[in-house]
DNA sequence: GATCGTTGTTTTAAGCATAAAATAACTTCA
DNA sequence: TGAAGTTATTTTATGCTTAAAACAACGATC
């Protein structure tokens, strides 16, 4: 009854190498297979929180930042963080706090400011979710060697520096 | 006017790792930098789309998914190539067949299946876009050296066949 | 040639996400 | 002090996405 196999909607995660040839750019191909396996990736953990604690990944990013940050955070910082437009945070938290796992109140010195925080029964859910988010994590990459996952997580720093350099030049003319 | 500094809802773009600091464990740290990398990236993307040519992400890559085949293909082939879920499909196409881009009939020898067309405005559409698309890529990559690239083109290989492999085993026990 | 299981697609309900406009509170400075 | 500009958040409209259930057509087997 619980059989993945037969569940027609699941997307199944065949090695295609969507959209373009062999000739084409080395950038877009960079970009198409870092899609891929982020997306594969993401899919993972998405499944594993459903299943497991019927949440969804975006709620687990903002137990983890709160966590994280170990102090409470504003609208705007998380919005910051998650990388999602403001407005989106709005909702998130609304349902987040109606589940009691963070609490919400302005801001004393600025009363435009609403702070967020981890309420205790969202860092004891939080703790168990992240444990088994790094063991989902671990086995996906349970394939590769220390040194190749070195080599990735190096290489990977250095693209993000690119791409926000990149986007530094001409968006944010500050 | 267009000034993108002053637009209040772009989420920022800053060095945020976001999760977890230096202790935890490579493979999450790799997953975290992979994502911010890929979420970059696409928001560059999907900027472009939507600046130049007033469309989204997923659109362009059912275009590009029908302009690469070479051919039609059906809702379920277009939703394992997009890797989304198969319902995700129907709204896809009839918005882009309502904009003339697309056309959707009945298989002749399977009345279940609806193949879907790329129409000639699609194609002429898909051709402007990938060029810029490509463009924009390209200089996000920028400030990576061609080696740099292909040891990240390889090492995301290696990702991508691991995370497979590892799906492979506790998922599908076909 | 009816039934059973399978496969392809759509529908449903809920949630996530964006861009842009609207609010509201803050700051500055004349 | 009060008008102008900035910043933080919410609202609005629309679109994307998922999971699960529903529907419809196929294939095989008896």
């Amino acid at each position: 009854m619980e059989d993945v196999s037969r569940r027609a909607d699941t997307p199944r995660t065949d090695d295609f190498e969507t959209g373009l040839g062999a000739g084409d750019g080395l950038e877009l191909r960079v970009w198409l297979r870092l899609l891929t396996c982020s997306t594969l990736i993401e899919h993972g953990v998405r499944h594993g929180l459903h299943r497991s604690f019927e949440t969804t990944l975006p709620r687990f990013d903002v137990l983890a930042q709160l966590q994280r940050a170990g102090k409470p955070l504003s609208m705007g910082e998380l919005s910051r963080r998650l990388m999602v437009t403001n407005g989106n945070i709005t909702g998130l938290v609304d349902r987040l706090k109606s589940e009691g796992l963070v609490d919400r109140r302005r801001s004393d010195g600025d009363r435009r400011v609403q702070m967020v925080s981890l309420e205790p029964a969202g860092a004891e859910l939080f703790e168990r979710m992240a444990a088994d988010n790094r063991r989902w994590v671990t086995e996906m990459m349970a394939g590769l060697s220390r040194e190749e996952k070195e080599s990735l997580f190096a290489l990977l720093g250095r693209l993000k520096s690119a791409v926000l350099d990149a986007g530094a030049e001409d968006g944010e003319t500050g």
